[in-house]
DNA sequence: CGGCAATCCGTGAACGCTCACGGGAGCGTT
DNA sequence: AACGCTCCCGTGAGCGTTCACGGATTGCCG
């Protein structure tokens, strides 16, 4: 393939010198409306695109930052990245997205390619902080959802107790006695969520079942609603690890013939605008996920400038019920 | 803020010349042991980090493609960016998401800073030809469903006729005979699907009764069916201009206590993975969104690299229909 | 002990662009 | 006529990195 069109042969061929097509193509003054033409269309003639890296490499301006999720096809890390594209863009920077498939592989493949593309690192990872910042080697990193313990990384931290234990409060209040839950499985930790949850319960003194289930997905909740609901067909209500399985669960509700919110309550985990379509629309105990992505890319931008940190308590982002008809 | 850190400081530090730093770094070889990891603990002491402008401006390899999209949150273009994303992984290439939010000032202000940021644009505009070509200056452009007049763009063309046919056929088949469409409203041109479907219903001897809804939004769906059915009550089967709509047309007939696709059969359009987790699951005439995605990041690539681009009937995707429960 | 690899390291050049500066025309002013 | 100003335009330098060399040192063999 032909070598690159340059600055300079855009400057031979219209007659001029290189900084004459400089200031030709970046609108500056300093130049004759007559010349700037022709500059212009001997430029379009030839084909010629500046090279982004050398015009970087001079005025260091423009960030791009790296969001990295570990699916987009999930709503809840859709919405995320929504917010931070916004945030982003209302600052004039660029965000490349990296999805890792859910895969611990790919995550290492991505991280080893993103150090050479963007300024910071924000997102969803599940490597630990060893790896991390050996792949990542010193770039800024914002870990969305998990805390960290080396001062090298930052983080936005998701509070979802004050939402739990409002969720139980309106089921309680409603009359409900017997609450199960569908946590995740799959995942080695324990579920934060089922801990808020077995604390709500405990303070009205209530007993939770609860039983996981295997798949992130409605499928999975909808089997996993049958499951517990065989073991304790006496449950007046549920609370889901998440909106997709609490989906889930109000299909296989439905299927058995029970009304919702009439003989079996259902309350998500989320708040994903998704709950809107689904009939009923989902009671759940949100998360404002455009907030979350907004606010990494405002921690990311800080520490590329190298400005303070958002102070902790604004890096937080707390959740609440929100009720809308499935509870 | 200091300067920044470049090769030379880390150089001087560790008491060699920047290419020793630069093979330390790269782990070419030609290098000690101990002066690398010397040079390693330096470059890690003054957190050096090599400039991608630097880097990218000598060595030419490494693409970078921007994607342009209206709205990141409509689930068929999550499903066409993640597409997109995976295509472009498989090729170790980085892709930069913009979310245009609908409208036609953002897209202009995205084009405007895209050129200086990527490689070629690949996505979903709704500038004219001229105007993009303006902006874009002679960057590789892949527009997505939408066809183009000049040479200079490229296009993934998607072709619904043959999936809507089928979905009449079903229809039909099913017995239906009264169907009607509930199409989408707001844009100037009139919808391919529109125009597909009737002439489907036309092959079968039938006519048409259309209402057109405003919002694109589950809720406007809703509202549109209810709209229709109050003007022709007789009505056994409506197909929608996209899924979400059918999802709002779903809540609705169930509100008027309709059961689908008893009373009611509804048949969307786009395929969504989002049409299973609702009840019934939605049938739909169902594009392949990730090939979407994938096709456009292919033939960008190709654009770029100055190979021929993709005979022109690769370049089309077609719709089928995907028979679920609704209808 | 001379010679010759092998190993390690440094120096100029180049990548393509913008910034800061300087300079030549052309015109008006004193 | 000298000066100064405005309007254009060009030249050197530098951004931070890698590539292609070439040079120095060491070890080994004949």
């Amino acid at each position: 393939m032909g070598k690159r069109v340059t600055i300079n042969d855009v400057a031979r061929v219209a007659g001029v010198s290189r900084q004459t097509v400089s200031r030709a193509l970046n609108d500056k003054g300093e130049i004759d409306a007559g010349t700037k033409q022709r500059v212009l269309d001997a430029a379009r003639e030839l084909g010629y695109r500046p090279s982004r890296f050398a015009r970087g490499l001079v005025r260091q301006d423009s960030t791009t930052i790296g969001l990295v999720i570990p699916d987009l096809l999930n709503p809840f890390f859709t919405e995320v990245a929504a917010g931070a594209l916004e945030a982003a863009r209302a600052r004039g920077w660029h965000v490349i997205v990296y999805d890792t498939a859910d895969s611990i592989a790919v995550e290492r493949g991505t991280l080893e390619v993103v150090v050479a593309q963007v300024d910071a690192v924000v997102g969803y990872f599940s490597l630990d902080e060893a790896e991390l910042d050996r792949h990542l080697g010193g770039m800024p990193a914002v870990l969305i959802g998990r805390d960290h313990s080396s001062p090298r990384f930052s983080s936005i931290r998701i509070d979802g107790e004050k939402g739990v234990h409002e969720a139980v409060d309106h089921l309680v209040a409603a009359g409900h006695r017997r609450i199960g839950m569908l946590d995740h499985a799959g995942r080695a930790e324990p579920s934060l969520r089922r801990d808020w949850f077995t604390d709500a319960m405990d303070e009205h003194g209530l007993h939770a079942p609860v039983v996981g289930n295997a798949v992130q997905s409605a499928d999975g909740g909808a089997e996993a609603l049958n499951e517990l609901l065989d073991q304790h067909p006496d449950l007046t209500a549920v609370f889901t690890y998440n909106d997709i399985i609490a989906m889930g669960a109000l299909k296989a509700a439905r299927r058995l013939g029970k009304a919702v919110p009439g003989d079996l309550a259902v309350i998500g985990f989320d708040g994903l605008q998704l709950g809107t379509v689904v009939d009923p629309a989902l009671t759940s105990v949100a998360l404002d996920t455009r907030r979350i992505g907004a606010l990494a890319i405002a921690q990311a931008g800080r520490l590329v400038a190298g400005e303070p940190s958002l102070p902790d308590e604004e890096l937080l982002v707390s959740a609440v019920l929100l009720v809308r008809e499935s509870a």
